[in-house]
DNA sequence: CATGAATGAGGTTTCATTCAT
DNA sequence: TATGAATGAAACCTCATTCAT
């Protein structure tokens, strides 16, 4: 018997997107191998697994589409965040932000997972690895306009607190996700804030 | 007789610990469902998957059995910084340190991974978060004890400063982990100190 | 009206052609559970699998419908090749060279195969294995005639000297198929010629 | 619940070798792609198919130590018969009957199937070509023999010659093999000693 | 008629676990 | 205790076939 079926190119392109949505849920919950197709094919409202197979090639492939997305969302941020005006603090927060809302978006990790054996075009990880330094360049440039503007103390190592301040971020990201957040009761954008705030005025001369 | 049973006994410690030892590496690479009993035993030098079964259950119990030297590592960590003495940036220095030293040691990974569908006894994920609450109040109090003695002002919020740093640390492990760090030529040691430092004299009054 | 009825006719008629030359061709390479359905639709230029369900119930009835045509095309050669005259050198010639043109088309292999799970009408089975008596046969009464001319010994076993011939004869088919004359620089009508004309030679009285 | 198993070394190889035999026989019924390892388990009454997977890689390994074994068989036979002593007559007769005796074994056959698709090392492939002219050189040189001591004339075409007498065997095999031969109730020894007597007989001087 | 997305049965393969030795 | 062959459940994936459009 066959139920159920799309047809119009609308519900295919639906279709595409529920079956990325699940899948990223599940790979980021589960990790690759602790995800079955069986279960993505199911949360999607497939009425069997090998219709998957209709829209992904194979499992890594999907996997590896689910990275391109990420890596799209990524890029994406980090352009709009580059072209921030206002204070350097105004900056830095609006660049730690963007970052912070990218690292919420849980499918970053699904690109720092070990990804040896799948047979993905290796060119996403090394595009990854660049766009982070992206970030870093970003508020590198931020921080060396603050410099030249006699905020920082001419030996501030720009570098070092640049990476200073993502690993924050990083690290809040990761507590906010693991709910030490939510049961301490603080908010997240609450931390950036302060966070930032009390860097900055740290590192001010 | 008696030295031959303690050698025996020596010998299944030994087994028990490489086993062990060799798992740990595998789950934090291959994450659980990509490690396989045979991988370890090999690794393991047994000469059967068979083997392992006399000193582990299962696969959840030999995850639990790491997961529970984590957490140990973890709290002799915890209880050996927390008797710390000199000034305020001296002992959130080494509270600090002490506390990356511990998230460098991958294991903790393990326990933060997910682990619903694992059949470990829940008591573990408890006791974990517990003391995840015991670093925090760990360094409340000398932040406490430094406004008392007037460092800090009186409005501080201990406990977001607390997060703020300990995020600021899960970020740098993060980020040495995967290698970035590396990459930037940028040392974790110096990183901790100079973000404790610039961070302290931030909130400095 | 009835001109584009006719049309379409043709056509149908084209596409069927068009589909059973491009699953003749793959059944023979890839026999019939290694061709797929959907590379016979793709070869033959149907947008879509399901088109060629159109024209023919399932793939068993696909393959019966190849075998049909390999078995119309070996009972029309035969029955050319029995109507021949000559001299019985000329018709033994005629015959053999009848039979390894219907060999080298190699859909009488489609006829060979294994296929008791095919639900394919035995008849089909039944109608080649009688045929293939027919050639004999037919061989046989060139023999017969031959001996009642006084050139061959009455002893002579004109059955088995009728499979020798044909026995060759499939074997050279088999051995230009697989390329072996080509390597070797060998023409299989030389072959052919040459063969039966030791033969004769050495049946002759 | 887990049955039945093979313990002792004995049994292992005694395993192997009815799963190669099983196999053996469904590749050639069934081919490659209608063979299912299910049937070829069952058949090697193992309990699971997984059982397979102890001795042989995958399936299409399965297939090459198969075709390795006939390769052997094949090269044995050759050896041998190479060795022959005697009158021409009885030398090519030998010779043939041991190339009927390799054919008829018919693992052969799955060396000349369509195995482009399968990754096995491709020398297998070369080596059997090699193989085949090894024979039409050891016959050829049987024939160059008979030339010399004034048998056939010096005109004969050896090489022809040669592939004409193997033609007819392999021709004779394929005929045994589907049954023609038992319904025309011809015994293939015969055939074989017939046809060679009928041929050197037309080709002697 | 034609399409092609959907289905589901069935194939290959892996792997945790058991248990006879 | 130690071994490792055996098991079977379950994973990934393919493909003949159907049927709404």
């Amino acid at each position: 018997m066959i139920k159920k079926r799309a047809r119009k190119t609308e519900d295919k392109k639906e279709r595409v997107e529920t079956i990325l949505k699940v899948a990223r849920d599940l790979f980021i919950k589960k990790g690759f191998k602790g995800t079955t197709i069986r279960e993505i094919a199911r949360r999607a409202k497939l009425e069997s697994s090998g219709t998957l197979y209709i829209y992904f090639k194979n499992k890594d492939e999907l996997y590896g589409a689910i990275c391109e997305k990420a890596l799209k969302y990524n890029v994406d941020m980090l352009v709009e965040a580059s072209k921030s005006s206002g204070s350097v603090f105004e900056r830095l927060l609006l660049i730690s932000k963007a970052y912070v809302r990218v690292q919420m978006r849980s499918e970053s990790e699904l690109l720092s997972m070990n990804l040896n054996d799948l047979k993905l075009s290796e060119s996403i990880f090394k595009r990854f690895d660049e766009l982070d330094k992206d970030w870093i360049n970003s508020m590198s440039s931020i921080l060396n306009e603050g410099k030249k503007n006699g905020y920082f103390d001419n030996e501030l190592d720009v570098l070092t607190v640049s990476i200073s301040i993502y690993g924050a971020m990083e690290g809040f990201v990761y507590y906010k996700k693991f709910g030490y957040l939510d049961d301490l009761n603080v908010s997240i954008d609450d931390l950036v804030e302060k966070h930032i705030s009390y860097f900055l005025n740290g590192i001010n001369k």
